[in-house]
RNA sequence: GAGGCAUUGGUGUAGUGGCAACACAAGAGGUUGUGGUCCUCUUGACAGGGGUUCGAUUCCCCUAUGUCUCCCCA
């Protein structure tokens, strides 16, 4: 990701007036210039090398394991994620956007409850189950930005709807996300697997956390989670409260068997495809809708999740359907991106084009839009400067933007239906009918 | 939502209570229709507003944005 590019922010400010004071200093006139807003950015075109890269490979991966596409609307109603992802969460508390108007509106801040939200209102669940939909595009949250955080961000999801809560999927979705990092040329990938329970043992959990940590001297936001999410109290990073951690219940000596069972079986099949990960027994997310298995991708040594995801069995049901079990997950673009741009940052070169044009005199100009239609008939890559009418200027863009063959089209040559070939590397060039230009253009690019 | 630090051309950096410098990038040239290296020239900035001051890019305050910590997440 380039940085944000600063400009000044777009202040009103008042008409210059000289009743004032006589200006002593030549001023210059208010500047009225706009910038991006708070958190959000542009993706310029030398970025978009890695984001073609990330789609390329996000098509590619979805084909394989059998994911189809779904977009959903960046605007929902708020109350598919006040009740799918949870009202006591950061996300709904405080980190939508609402819009302005009759309705009660929200930029989305994720998109698994849309997907859920289309999944029922679609009639997906007649389909053959189970149904694998991934999506890619912009979420919405407002916090406070900071590098790999913004308040407009993309992300990639997978997710398997309507299957028996089966292991395999688990493991399917994991393996995807952790495909497509690996396809994005990411090594040194950790995967932090864990559970949490399900409504049977999900409450015993809570319990015996509660009892465990109810008169120890926390600090005063797991005070506060205690009552809101004592899960959360796990994930707590105080000094005083990481002490506790070590000897606290843990989520596996509470689960019930179905879900010891279901998790062991993720972990063998994550065996099995030889993907390596660790037990975090302290991973527990800030979705209400998660159930039975939790997972990050981290980049060793990073504090910031590339993808996350998990189970959420009963995220359909509160959204108005039947009880069907699901599990998905959401990669972070942008911190693919930064780090792509960090490990390998010559993927960011432009590909070399094929040929320039060098259009000379007004009879060759005009005739050179039609040349160029007839090399892109021919699948030649073209570039050209056809605004600017010296020739030296033409030929040293064609030297900066690297291609191997200029065409020379003059005066001359235009009367004569030939033009130049020039090869850039060694200097040399040879005058060809035009007729000939795309055969002899495509045999010398061999 | 709370706190710390930062902000100088397109980019990366100097610098100063009194004409803001350098490199790269960009543009135009270096005489006939030939690029790279080289040379010349040009464009272009003190984030915005207010205050102190004879004078503020510099000191102070506010705002905006970035960044870090917290919170949380992708």
């Amino acid at each position: 990701m380039n940085k944000a590019i600063k400009k000044a922010p777009a202040k009103k400010e008042e008409a210059e007036t000289t009743a004032a004071k006589p200006a002593k200093r030549a001023r210059k006139p208010g500047k009225f210039t706009f910038q991006s807003v708070k958190g959000m950015h542009d993706i310029l075109p030398v970025d978009q090398v890695f984001w073609d890269k990330i789609r390329k490979e996000v098509l590619n991966i979805s084909d394989y394991y059998g994911f189809e596409r779904i977009d959903t609307p960046a605007i929902e109603n708020a109350a598919v994620f006040e009740k799918g992802v949870g009202a006591a969460t950061d996300i709904v508390e405080k980190e939508m956007f609402y819009i302005k108007s009759d309705d009660k509106l929200v930029l989305r801040p994720e998109c698994t409850a849309s997907v859920v939200r289309a999944y029922l209102e679609h009639g997906m669940t007649h389909l053959p189950q189970p149904v694998k939909l991934y999506y890619f595009g912009p979420m919405y949250r407002h916090e406070q930005p900071q590098e790999g955080r913004f308040r407009e961000f993309h992300q990639v999801g997978f997710e398997i709807l309507g299957s028996e809560s089966d292991p395999i999927y688990d493991a399917q979705v994991i393996l995807a996300c952790y495909r497509l990092l690996e396809a994005c040329k990411l090594s040194k990938l950790e995967i932090h697997v864990n559970t949490i329970g399900c409504r049977v043992c999900r409450p015993v959990f809570r319990r015996r956390l509660l009892e465990y940590y109810k008169n120890k001297p926390i600090c005063k936001d797991c005070r506060r989670r205690i009552v809101t999410n004592p899960l959360r109290l796990l994930d707590c990073k105080e000094e005083k409260c990481e002490k506790f951690k070590k000897d606290a219940p843990t989520i596996l000596d509470s689960t019930c068997n179905n879900c010891n069972t279901h998790f062991k079986s993720v972990v063998e099949y994550l065996d099995e495809l030889k993907i390596p990960y660790i037990l975090d027994n302290n991973l527990v997310r800030g979705l209400d809708y998660y159930s039975r298995t939790t997972f990050e991708i981290f980049e060793t040594g990073s504090k910031l999740a590339l993808a996350g995801g998990g189970r959420y069995d009963y995220l359909v049901e509160i959204l108005g359907g039947k009880v069907t079990p699901a599990v998905g997950a959401a990669l972070g673009v942008e911190r693919i991106v930064s780090l792509m741009q960090e490990r390998n940052p010559e993927m960011g070169r432009k590909s070399k084009v094929d040929v320039f044009l060098v259009h000379i005199g007004s009879l060759a100009k005009k005739k050179s839009l039609v040349l160029i239609e007839e090399l892109r008939k021919g699948g030649i890559r073209v570039r050209e400067a056809l605004g600017k009418d010296s020739m030296k200027s033409q030929l040293r863009q064609a030297d900066k933007e690297n291609v191997t063959l200029a065409l020379i089209y003059g005066q001359k040559e235009a009367f004569e239906d030939t033009i130049i070939i020039r090869d850039l590397a060694n200097s040399s060039q040879e005058t060809v009918p035009l007729e000939k230009l795309v055969a002899e253009v495509k045999r010398r690019l061999k």
